[in-house]
DNA sequence: TAAGATTGAGCCGTCAATCTTT
DNA sequence: AAAGATTGACGGCTCAATCTTA
């Protein structure tokens, strides 16, 4: 096992930074420029319509893979913005529940076009055939040891 | 020219986000773990030494894509961690030299060897064989439109 | 004692405004 | 007016501490 990076891998290590660096980075761009939200809000409305309308904030912790005060902060934001709401939980005095509301319903299909254009540009145009799946392929290598961990 | 991606194009931009943030931020804490500052620094004394121990705030703008403020942020603390210092630019009298100290230069050697153990052992260690050259080349596909723009 | 969740302090990046020099 | 650079205000993330309930 060597303990020495070869030069393909510091190149893949150097373009996997900048090249998701600069793909977020545009489609945001490209929502800000809809003037629309955050990826980080689509992503926790997602979660919580695809559970059928509220989760736990730890569940949402879970899914996202987002630290505990972080998904605390970003519950405001969305509570803020009208988008999500808080409620007790019956079960679990300690605990909450996290609700979309009617407005964070709605703003999901107004968001998903946008994403989706951005997605395409960014990247389904930039590569041909195959690629796309050759390219998700080796990512997922690197992303596993990360979640057996 | 399509609008809209396909299921793989889709699960490439996924995981590209996650892998690029995954390991980005494994290398980070390795070198946190190690005592070590975080990457924005190798990479502005890496660029200094490599010009011959000084630049300008604007050219390492350039060379590393990073905004104006950020930059004079970035020296800011490199100042005050005594690693850099700014000089007076005789040419140029909006301008300004950024030098790398005696200090800056020693913390390079030292963390070469974390970095490099970092990137193999979050990068290297989970492709084979030809894997990260063709990761390499496809991520370079991904970047070179945000260049030509 | 541990789990779920929140909060305050501090760091870093972004936006907009500012200052100096060209 | 434009270029190089800085600054103040603010948003979001991280660390450590805190609070409540199990």
């Amino acid at each position: 096992m060597d303990e020495k990076p070869c030069e393909a891998t510091i190149l893949a290590w150097s373009r996997l930074v900048r090249a998701g660096q600069a793909v977020f980075g545009s489609v945001e761009d490209d929502l800000k420029a809809a003037g629309l939200p955050p990826l980080g809000w689509y992503d926790v409305l997602l979660e919580l319509r695809r559970a059928g309308g509220a989760l736990r904030p730890v569940e949402i912790e879970d899914k996202l893979l987002i630290a505990q005060h972080n998904v605390s902060r970003l519950i405001d934001r969305l509570e803020k913005a009208g988008l999500a709401e808080r409620r007790a939980c019956k079960n679990d005095g300690r605990g909450q529940f996290v609700a979309i509301t009617e407005k964070g319903l709605a703003l999901l299909p107004t968001m998903w076009p946008v994403y989706r254009a951005a997605i395409q540009k960014h990247v389904g145009h930039q590569l041909e055939g195959a690629e796309a799946a050759t390219l998700a392929s080796l990512l997922g290598k690197l992303i596993a040891p990360a979640v057996a961990r």
